[in-house]
DNA sequence: GATGAATGAGGTTTCATTCAT
DNA sequence: GATGAATGAAACCTCATTCAT
């Protein structure tokens, strides 16, 4: 690809080719950012190209990462929206809102499989070599939209000023935690097969509602 | 120490040496595995002599993450070999011997203020480039060993079959997950200093205690 | 030279700087592949660079190796072209032919120093770090054009179908042989200066046009 | 083994164990002098002492090189003691003999594998990393014995003064040339299994015989 | 004499980033 | 704006040799 990008349509369409070609090929290999000369070749585009967009290779995954937040946290605020009405929620209404609440953000995390691999990433990898302003603006915007939500759960749920900012924030680390500790590279598939390693290889998906509904139990009681 | 540990107690000691060195390069820069070279000035050594006793950089590192798996889990097994009584309990009692096993767990993670730095290595950058051998030993140490503190849960909460296990793996998903979410390098905590942010950085140590308390509590229900 | 080789030809330029770089410090010090720092160096270039020509170390000797193969037989193809008529050679042309064929076989050799050189380390050193590919292409093309010589033999001294092959592989092999007995490191030299040692250090070039002479003599019997 | 060599006896025996277990591991795998570590290990010994016998390793692989001179060249001299009668031979009667000494080497090489295979790590790995006085010993010997052996052979054909140890590092030129171009480690070959490198790989041992009667055949001329 | 623990020089290769074209 | 050639830091690991025991 030879087209300059010179309106503000264009340079969006290209940026989204990087996110997009870089995230493709994270999916094949996770646990390891791919070279940036794999990217661009991904992208049909050079390799100096991809640095006009980005400034570091692990800007282009944090802002992959911000995305999946964004989506995440955008299910959860519909969510919420879509259930919440006016009224006082009953005590068994409230566990079923927080059950459904679950459910979506399970849902999200089966349909955004790059979501929690990119996370495992965040604290050892990606936010290293990056801008202050970059990670700066990546944090101020999660935290603006998680203070957001975490308000609109205060509402659904009635709970005192910041107590949902803080279930959400429990649950992420609770999901995130589990995603790591259930998500075994293929050889280690392999080499844990004996019936002994069953205890820690639950499946995730099942695993992670059944936990956040333990927890969910435990906070809301 | 004696410069040729001829003994297979020299030879333990040269290890933990090493371990030692390692450690304590990796408490100053976290997020970063030292470099070989640097664990062995920083033992008093010669790069080849730490590859006699680690065929890897990541062996190192591992090795010492399975010490921290094995204290705290032996400390589990040690606070439930003490408060574990013939009699059932109640459910209060129940309830407190889980508050006060929380508060085992959260006293280890204060004082071993390493482990869960490694632990956040060790999905993307440990367990890369470790023999399937050792890689297969510390996960089947682990394993047994989980499985086994996970019994003693069973016994002494009078829980069905394998939830201790259960229960102790959730744990250790939500003490992880909260710590790479509440651990920030310094300079990112400067940046985070504004008010706007307390939301996001509240104190690890006391974070997991509540965490674990709401999470115990939903999972006694 | 411009400093980036943006067109196809400066590519092969930079590439050839490379080649004699290497060539010029494996004279320098033979028996022993310079290291590609020191190869970089003697280039102009980074050390980088040289890995956006060649893949590893040994490719690049193997190209020089390559390039000299390519000569010693393009001369003698040369050769036989232009001392092949239409008729039919006596005895005693046959003999001329091959004797003249010696002479340029013999100039080559001397004239291009790096060859056997290169080739005494072909077997032990050079051969191993390469890829399949390169070392089939290498040996492909080299075969390609022996056998092409080969068939040009065949017809100059109307030689059964494949005997000049045969001959040209013997020819070689006497002359690898006779270098790598006749050619000494300078220290060695020394060590072997007494008269004793005189029948062991003929002076190689006179050496090998005897040797050949001999050889082919038995050959057109 | 920790039993000490006191005798000159034991000394030579515990010599040679370290020379069969360096010959071994190297008929595994050559083009690689195995490593001091794997020696002592295949010999029952420590590495230390190794090195007790031998002051670098490419001393014990000069050492089995110079036992593999020696007995090509007693063989070629027996073979010359046993077919020299007093009387002149007729010029067929040299050529029988030329050729049955041809059949002698021939068989040597075959039954001594090792013998070319080391051969071809002399000029390029072997000759490095050795004590003058060692060189100088082993250049002495095997000269000695050369030049002894060629005197033999100016008796038997009767050559004029030198022409035999011309001849016989001729033949060994020849011999050692052929076997580097057609002795190939084992992934080459499958990479060359098509039927155009027929040509490059004919047989060592048959082509060995060939090559060396028509050199004969013309150095007799 | 024998051992094997300790040494440390040495060189390859990768790849994020820059910048001349 | 786009390209991709050039850069060069960074770090691993091997293994021959030494020498304390």
């Amino acid at each position: 690809m030879k087209t300059r990008a010179i309106s503000s349509d264009d340079k969006h369409l290209k940026r989204s080719l990087i996110l997009n070609a870089a995230r493709d090929l994270f999916l094949v290999d996770d646990r390891q950012l791919p070279a940036v000369a794999a990217i661009a070749k991904q992208a049909g585009l050079a390799k100096g190209t991809v640095y006009l967009y980005f400034s570091t290779k692990e800007e282009i995954f944090l802002a992959l990462l911000a995305e999946e937040f964004a989506g995440l946290l955008s299910s959860i605020h519909a969510h919420l929206l879509n259930n919440v009405g006016e009224k006082k929620l009953s005590k068994k209404q409230k566990h079923e809102l927080a059950s459904s609440l679950i459910d979506a953000i399970a849902d999200y995390l089966q349909s955004h499989p790059e979501f929690l691999r990119l996370d495992a990433m965040s604290y050892s990898v990606l936010e290293q070599n990056l801008s202050d302003d970059f990670l700066y603006a990546f944090k101020y915007e999660l935290t603006r939209t998680l203070v957001d939500t975490g308000k609109q759960l205060d509402l659904a749920l009635a709970l005192e000023n910041g107590r949902g900012v803080s279930l959400l924030l429990r649950t992420y680390a609770l999901m995130r935690g589990l995603w790591q500790s259930l998500d075994y590279p293929e050889h280690l598939q392999k080499l844990l097969a004996h019936k002994m390693f069953e205890p820690i290889r639950p499946d995730f998906h099942s695993e992670v509602r059944l936990a956040l509904g333990e927890y969910w139990l435990g906070a809301l009681a």
